[in-house]
DNA sequence: GTTGTAATGTAGCGAACGCTACACTTTTTG
DNA sequence: CAAAAAGTGTAGCGTTCGCTACATTACAAC
């Protein structure tokens, strides 16, 4: 690897750092090459532009996410339980700024910004990826159904979670309970 | 009521539907104005600060929610059959404007914007107390949690349409067959 | 009818944004 | 060692942002 190829990649890293830590409205040129350490002259010097640098930073990052979910080694676990501990794994101060980052991604997305769309998706996929492996199920037509619901619970949970509506979650994971 | 309350309401009704209808994006001074047809000059006029006017348009918002909801006269539902009712009124072009952009205030909201937090937690509110009042239950302890977890399915379900994952809400929504 | 108040237009400030021009130094390469 | 390339600083352009100063017009009250 040259050296441009290294400066760009310490570059993209501790950007996400910063992004995973201030969330997308740190994501202008000035303050990323403040937390970075370097003027934003610099930034347009190593990426054609913001939008290029922005693809190579969240790409970063939905990497660190497959890499997190990977190392984690979860073991299979049934459809309630693993609600549980998605919820708990919510709170975790590893995760929970991929769910904040990614609500904010989802959020620009929904208003049409295509470029956004892409990414978040990418970080959807991923996620939804880990969790149809870690479900144990009885019988594998139901992986793909119960997975979905339970990234479809997960994600609104985060959305509760995100309004500071602890309560509202805490309550629903009563009714998981109650379901089972 | 004189015309300068007129005039001031006037202000907030159009500038609430642009905003249901094109997101929190055009929640600048100058885009507002546009579309209501007034300077900006004059929305500082009527209101003090952006902020103020923002508080004005969302309660507007929020009550129009509430409206919308007691006028549909919606009979109680079991679980299930609540969550695919939901499920299709999202699809709803009177009820996703409103949850796109109920989207957009809980991500400026988990980034610590507490303005936003605020008329985030309060459409929230209200949607979620619409809900228990909409659910059936077999037995009344059962009612807050059930809607709490169909609140947070319904929330999640939105998140993954809004990045277009309809493919996933689609499994997500044979999921909850398979719960049942 | 004068006088005060409300309503509106024009113009622009200072800040932040993405991005660029120009100049200079350092490093690499033949 | 010279020429080319890569790296960096300073300064600023053009735009949008929230917001304001200053002026004028319309209307109200006495």
């Amino acid at each position: 690897m040259n050296k441009t190829d290294e400066k760009r990649q310490i570059i993209i890293e501790m950007a996400a750092d910063h992004l995973l830590e201030r969330g997308m409205q740190e994501a202008t040129l000035r303050k990323l090459a403040k937390s970075v350490g370097v003027s934003d002259r610099m930034l347009m010097h190593y990426f054609s532009n913001k939008e290029e640098l922005l693809q190579a930073i969240l790409t970063v990052i939905t990497a660190r996410l497959v890499h997190l979910l990977e190392s984690a080694k979860t073991e299979q676990m049934p459809f309630e339980k693993f609600l549980f501990y998605l919820a708990s794994m919510m709170k975790a101060p590893q995760v929970r700024p991929f769910l904040r980052l990614s609500l904010e991604l989802a959020a620009m997305s929904s208003q049409g910004e295509s470029f956004y769309t892409a990414i978040a998706k990418q970080i959807c996929d991923d996620f939804f990826r880990w969790m149809a492996r870690t479900l144990k199920v009885d019988c594998e037509e139901q992986r793909i159904p119960l997975a979905a619901l339970a990234f479809a619970t997960t994600e609104g949970l985060m959305v509760l979670d995100a309004l500071g509506s602890a309560s509202i979650v805490e309550k629903a994971l009563a009714g998981i309970e109650l379901k089972n």
